[in-house]
DNA sequence: GTACGTGCAAAAATTTTGCTTTAAT
DNA sequence: ATTAAAGCAAAATTTTTGCACGTAC
């Protein structure tokens, strides 16, 4: 069977990633961040500072929601994790910062990546350019996921 | 001087359909919805609830903030404004649910609209078309503004 | 040893909710 | 007259912050 084409960031890549900004920044390798990082590369649900805390805290009893909130602004402000750009009560998380876009179900809230090459070959308009300099282009599909429309 | 792309909505056209809408659904017109849609649809800069709020109190010293989410949420479900898709403390929404697009300024938290009819017109990607029924898509720029730009 | 990061507690900010009163139909 | 919606107050939820202690460097 072929290969997907999912960028399921590693650890280890991440891990490397964040080394070489803290050598650069003076950041620290505490548990805490190692645990975060690598619970949020391995999530596939972009999840929010609170589903963080809840997993981490299997491993690291004692690590609370405020380190949780701080490290994933930390990560966001390195560019080591994104803010997905979707509307709703909680922030959610993705560690893949690759050129992948969003399908957001509206009724049970999950994220799904997909991935779609032609946008990302697309020039933008003229119209955006004049907006000022984008660093980054994400697309944003909203609607009802195959599973809801399952259970009708 | 050539009209430009923009779909600014007019206040008459917003209200004809709140009022057909409000027919099927049994939904009052009450000054508050009024003011907050007028408000909305004059509205460049993607207001939340709290700006919604600041702006409608001048005309409607009563009103109360609770209103203004209430009302903002009532609007969205029935599809006559949406919360435009990017991260931050705060919701924010647009009258205009036409097809049209967002550039974020990361460091003024600007919202500003450009359209992309290029984008618009492709067809969406296998991939995605998988994950379930679409209902819309948004293009979400991240970057810096003209004017953050130029503010050095 | 130095300061950066964590945990704790508290606060701030945003959004929602229950209930009574007001007002649109 | 009915009943949805507004206003008020309180609560719930999410996120941020100040400070003392712990720990990576």
């Amino acid at each position: 069977m072929l290969q997907t084409q999912s960028t399921v960031m590693d650890f280890d890549s991440a891990l490397e990633r964040f080394k070489s900004i803290s050598l650069d920044k003076g950041l620290r390798l505490t548990h805490q961040r190692l645990e975060i990082l690598r619970e949020l590369v391995g999530a596939k649900d972009h999840p929010s500072a609170e589903m963080v805390f809840g997993r981490v805290r299997r491993r690291l009893p004692t690590i609370s929601l405020d380190t949780v909130y701080r490290t994933l602004s930390t990560f966001d402000e390195l560019g080591l994790i994104m803010r997905v750009p979707v509307t709703g009560d909680q922030g959610r998380f993705d560690a893949d910062t690759s050129p992948h876009h969003h399908f957001v179900c509206s009724r049970c809230k999950a994220i799904y990546d997909f991935f779609w090459d032609e946008f990302d070959r697309l020039t933008l308009p003229l119209d955006s350019e004049a907006l000022g300099r984008a660093d980054d282009r994400r697309v944003v599909l909203r609607g009802v996921c195959t599973r809801c429309m399952g259970e009708q």
